[in-house]
DNA sequence: GGCTCGTACGTACACCGTACGTATGTGACC
DNA sequence: GGTCACATACGTACGGTGTACGTACGAGCC
């Protein structure tokens, strides 16, 4: 063998396929004859499939980079944080329905979690008000990631935007569908995932702390 | 046959054996055996497996329940929409992913889309701000979705809660994930999708309006 | 009767995950 | 050097998958 077929480069291999061909596409012989290996031999380093999907979604979860500066303004570092995960999302557009459906196992998956964590104590929010806003964001950004993944795949298997017909939006009382298509139609996935964050953030800005010693808090 | 076989039937079956057995035990012959009939039998009705589990995702959206007033302040509305997404995901737990991983490409699946454009005009918001305040509120509902809905199907398939080792988060360098864990042990999902869907609703309710005419704008 | 047509059944094929048996190379110890 | 144990790779095989295709049967109509 060229290359001796490690865990790691099993992984790596399986994410290029992923980004190929899609998700559908993985299947434990295309993988090994990506690899120039037989069906079997990926099975010294994985036990079996899903745990091959796991460390798929351990590994992009890994390869997230934070820039995020704790000296900062706790908006900032919330802003930052979110960018991180979408930024990731979109480095592996058609993986991210792969992370999305398996519960982190790992300790090393938690480290965003800690960021997240941190970042809603710089805010000012402890114990479970700190939880919580962590998870109100993270699951924003989570529906914003899981709802762009949903439209490039879409592009992916596109023969042709559907694009529903005006009448037959009339037709079925959905007036306001019709008068916003527009609207609709324009996709601005950045403005869009901009615009909510910063309306958490706002929200955020407004709640009550239990202590007032949020960082960079100013009035 | 018992039943004569029609593509609704089998829509329905289909669902029940998703959320009896998960989504991974629906084949087309085990469908057709829960059916008392043969695989191919199930395409005279419909042309293959992706338009079998598209039909499914559209029998769930069609289920949703909006019990909106449209006279009610627009606050509520929005929570009243919000709920009912999560209603129905909690009617079909299982069949969660299912929904949320294939775009609608029906109209009928467009009367969630305008009954919330429709409140968003309602609070005041015209044009691409009401098409973006849309999205930003339904991204945090997918979000919250689909978060529960990986822990159901983590419990489903639990055998034991891993539950992390403190000692293996204090040695990773987690120590706020550490700190919070027994908050982050309790999941109370409602809570938390209240709490994160309230500070969505309060920043929009700071927000600028282009005309002041929403419907319950006292302030 | 015969014709068409929609529905159901059965077989067949290529592919899937993976259990299991076997070969091959490599380093440890005598 | 001999001969172990062991890790890794390969091959075969089994039961299951989606579905293409051929066949059969019944209802409606001439």
């Amino acid at each position: 063998m060229a290359s001796p077929l490690s865990r790691d480069l099993i992984v790596r291999t399986a994410v290029e396929l992923i980004e190929r061909d899609g998700v559908n596409a993985v299947s434990m012989r295309r993988l090994a004859a990506e690899l120039g290996t037989g069906a079997m031999s990926l099975y010294n380093h994985l036990p079996n499939k899903a745990a091959l999907l796991d460390a798929v979604a351990e590994y992009i979860l890994v390869g997230m980079e934070f820039a995020a500066d704790p000296a900062a303004d706790w908006r900032e570092a919330v802003r930052s944080l979110a960018r991180a995960f979408r930024e990731v999302a979109h480095r592996y557009p058609r993986s991210v329905m792969v992370v999305v459906s398996r519960q982190p196992n790992s300790t090393i998956g938690m480290r965003p979690v800690e960021l997240a964590l941190a970042t809603a104590q710089a805010a000012g929010f402890r114990g479970k008000a700190a939880v919580q806003v962590m998870r109100a964001v993270v699951n924003y950004v989570l529906g914003c990631l899981v709802h762009e993944s949903s439209q490039t795949e879409a592009r992916w298997a596109a023969d042709t935007r559907p694009l529903v017909d005006p009448a037959e939006l009339e037709a079925a009382g959905l007036v306001n569908v019709r008068e916003l298509l527009p609207a609709l139609a324009e996709h601005d996935s950045e403005a869009d995932f901009e615009f909510g964050l910063e309306l958490l953030i706002s929200a955020l800005d407004a709640l009550p702390r239990t202590a007032a010693d949020a960082a960079g808090f100013t009035g």
